[in-house]
DNA sequence: GGACACATGTAATCGGTTACATGATTAC
DNA sequence: GTAATCATGTAACCGATTACATGTGTCC
């Protein structure tokens, strides 16, 4: 699951960009369960030019530089499928809000209904764009399908959790008697 | 959520030494949502007790190197608190398995079937830790029961979805016309 | 006799982010 | 006029992992 695979991935679902790479792993399908930055998609692409697992072609544009749209060749396919053959890391997750949510008896309520409300809102937006990719895929592509159903439910059921015991969460902040009322300086 | 917030927070539950720090973030009540290995803990406990925000004892062993146990300051509590105040970055998650499930028409079904059982089997490990927890627990704390209910009700979902419909991306892969039946090399 | 749990720590390395550099076009 | 989108790329930096170094006690 490193840039590179995200790259390879992201080919097989056709030509692209490496600024388009980025939007997908950052606003797109991908961005459910990957992200990259710039600064580690374009030295992949070279790289992956230069071991002969994409090829590139140049549109040059009037006024902004020339895209460089890639595509994966067969090679290229072969690689991929060989690496997603070998055993497969653990899924991680990074959960800034169940860290907040873990010290909720420390911290001031506001502090918890906000980090609720962003949690709720970030999973809503993720919804959202998988709900959106639901309609516009008249071809669909099977793994794709199965992989945004997935998606909406993992979110539907982080939102539904979110709605009826988030109070609960505020209350603990509530009920705290208040050690530490925030940082008082 | 940096490995300096986790040393913090983990210290907040009581005093503890490197060691068993890196056990609580990979095996123990910490890891469903963050993790650490030595060559991170050991340097930032070393600056947190520089900082003033931790004070260590040594205890010597006969035999092993001496336990260093860390308690946190007081100063390291208003820190901590103060870290957790400021907006949290959002939640993410990096999943090799979905990698796999939106590739599943490229891949020979053996793989896609070994892929789901891994998932499934992770699932069922952090399941077992998050309800080892709920009964040791007689003086249960607030926010980690709540954490924990979280915790186990994703995982409950994640594992009902995959049994539901684990099949369906099997299939998935035995339908497809094989266009790249593995590396064959 | 070998693997594993305990226990600390450093050095090499790596994968990735952030900030920088450049610049036209379009929408508010 | 100013922000956002398009579009590429590099360099500095950083956080963290992996491997190394060392050593005992215990279980199988």
């Amino acid at each position: 699951m490193s840039v590179r695979s995200l790259c390879l991935a992201i080919l097989t679902f056709g030509d692209a960009t490496g600024y388009e790479i980025r939007k997908e792993s950052t606003e797109g399908r991908f961005s459910y369960f990957d992200d990259a930055s710039f600064g580690s998609i374009y030295p992949a692409l070279a790289r992956l030019e230069s071991e002969g697992l994409v090829t590139v072609r140049e549109e040059p544009q009037a006024g902004k530089p020339a895209r460089k749209v890639y595509s994966i060749t067969e090679e290229g396919r072969v690689e991929f499928v060989r690496s997603l053959c070998e055993p497969p890391g653990p899924d991680t997750y990074k959960s800034p809000f169940l860290l907040i949510a873990l010290n909720a008896g420390q911290l001031p309520p506001e502090i918890v209904r906000r980090a609720i409300d962003r949690r709720k809102a970030q999973a809503e937006a993720e919804l959202k764009l998988l709900m959106d990719g639901e309609k516009d895929e008249n071809c669909p592509h099977p793994g794709s399908r199965w992989t945004r159903e997935f998606g909406i439910g993992c979110m539907n059921f982080t939102i539904a959790y979110l709605n009826e015991h988030g109070d609960e969460l505020i209350r603990i902040a509530e009920e705290a008697a208040e050690p530490i009322p925030a940082a008082a300086e």
